[in-house]
DNA sequence: TCTGGGGTCCTAGGACCC
DNA sequence: TCTGGGGTCCTAGGACCC
């Protein structure tokens, strides 16, 4: 049996721990250059908030409601994902972290599945302050359905017999079925598919043929046949760094020290995971919403002749792959690299023309760059290329304190 | 005025081989 | 010169997820 551990409203639940007087008021997180709605409160989706939209169109009717939002605060939302992760972790087998706010974990056969579900999620509530809804079945495709009618009911579900799956997916649309997107579920219904219940029943190999082995996949997950196991924690297998800035940029320099830092992040996640990569992508874009100038998108894949995770290779990739698509006279507003290739850093075939203290050189160098970083503080020594005068490119007007990953955010209760 | 960021998997098609 | 069948590997792009 599996089940799925669903934090409820996360970001905003993250921002209520150490600000209790957002409780019982609608409360937004938006996302980079205070853009769109990414979390709401019960409270805002009572207003018909939506998921996803442009905040300046809401933002009348929700200020007029009391309502609070907030600038997203990820240091904060991904120290507390770790704390609930590490707590999941103690409690049950073969975790699965699915997203910052969601995992699968596997149950144990013949013992009762509610009552052990239920209290943890009552520590959950008491040692971290986070609620969670819990949905249990037999596949992880049913756990998304039983964790979705959770959260609307009792935060925990058991959905196990047929009859009782039978009934729940005839009131659900397919469009809401997890593998289902927004250019499927019109063509689903174009051939008379309207619920998840239509999809259950539906023939599989003929829909397999028209939208390819994952659907086939999840029509056999609906019926209670396992598809979709537990997959082990492996590393990623690639990592993207990219912004919208809050300002168009039209100067290769400006530009070049911005993409930088994405550079930088990227190499410092990818040693983290202790890995390496082999290539680079970089790639830019105009802002798509504005007509009043040239639309421009184009990237470059750039290849190394060895894997590494030396962020100065990097650089000097990424500044050969931005000259080959940069354009004079272009207004961008986006930008991005993705390090691709990745492979384990312990496992690696050593390149023959490839001296082997260099690459221990290399290792050492950039473990001590990290050393110091970790122990001075963020950006204490960084790269020539990185901006050093340009910090400001993305708009956080309302982010909260850094309450657990920094000195100067630490809580003050007054007693 | 203001429209996010970070991932995975699958498939089709091209290049190449015998 | 054309024909047939069988295969691998790689890449770009689409679809999906949160």
């Amino acid at each position: 049996m599996f089940a799925l551990i669903d934090c409820d409203n996360f970001f905003v639940s993250c921002e209520r721990i150490f600000q209790p007087a957002l409780k019982n008021r609608p409360v937004v997180v938006l996302s980079n250059n205070d853009g769109c709605v990414v979390a709401r409160s019960y409270e805002a989706k009572a207003l018909g908030i939506g998921m996803a939209v442009p905040f300046f169109k809401v933002e009348r009717l929700f200020s007029a409601n009391n309502g609070i939002a907030l600038s997203s605060n990820y240091e904060l939302y991904a120290d507390i994902s770790k704390r609930v992760m590490q707590l999941i972790r103690e409690e049950f087998q073969n975790l699965e972290i699915y997203s910052i706010d969601e995992a699968f974990v596997r149950l144990p056969d013949n013992i009762d599945y509610e009552t052990l579900c239920r209290s943890f999620r009552n520590k959950l509530l008491q040692y971290i302050g986070i609620s969670v809804s819990i949905g249990i079945a037999p596949t992880k495709t049913l756990c998304k359905i039983a964790g979705e009618y959770a959260k609307k009911h009792d935060k925990i579900y058991f959905l196990n017999q047929m009859p009782q799956i039978s009934e729940l997916l005839k009131k659900i649309e397919v469009i809401d079925i997890w593998g289902v997107g927004r250019h499927t579920a019109p063509k689903l219904k174009f051939m008379g598919i309207f619920t998840g219940e239509d999809l259950r029943t539906a023939p599989p190999k003929m829909l397999r043929k028209a939208f390819g082995i994952g659907m086939e996949k999840t029509i056999m997950e609906l019926n209670g046949l396992p598809c979709l196991e537990a997959e082990s924690e492996e590393p990623q297998q690639s990592i993207i760094s990219s912004r919208t800035f809050e300002y168009e940029i039209k100067d290769y320099n400006v530009l070049k020290q911005i993409i930088a830092e994405f550079v930088d992040s990227a190499c410092q996640r990818l040693r983290k995971q202790e890995s390496l990569a082999q290539s680079i992508i970089v790639s830019v874009s105009t802002n798509r919403f504005n007509h009043t100038h040239e639309q421009y998108y184009n990237s470059a894949l750039i290849n190394l002749e060895s894997p590494t995770n030396n962020t100065a290779k990097f650089l000097q990739a990424m500044d050969k792959g931005l000259k080959q698509i940069f354009r004079n006279g272009i207004f961008y507003k986006r930008a991005g690299i993705t390090l691709l290739h990745v492979s384990n850093l312990h496992t690696i075939q050593p390149d023959l023309l490839d001296k082997e203290e260099n690459r221990g050189k290399e290792q050492n160098l950039m473990k001590a760059f990290d050393a110091i970083n970790r122990k001075m503080g963020r950006k204490s020594i960084y790269f020539g290329a990185q901006a050093g005068g340009i910090k400001h490119y993305i708009r956080r007007e309302f982010k909260s304190a850094s309450y657990t990953t920094s000195w100067s955010g630490l809580a003050i209760a007054h007693a």
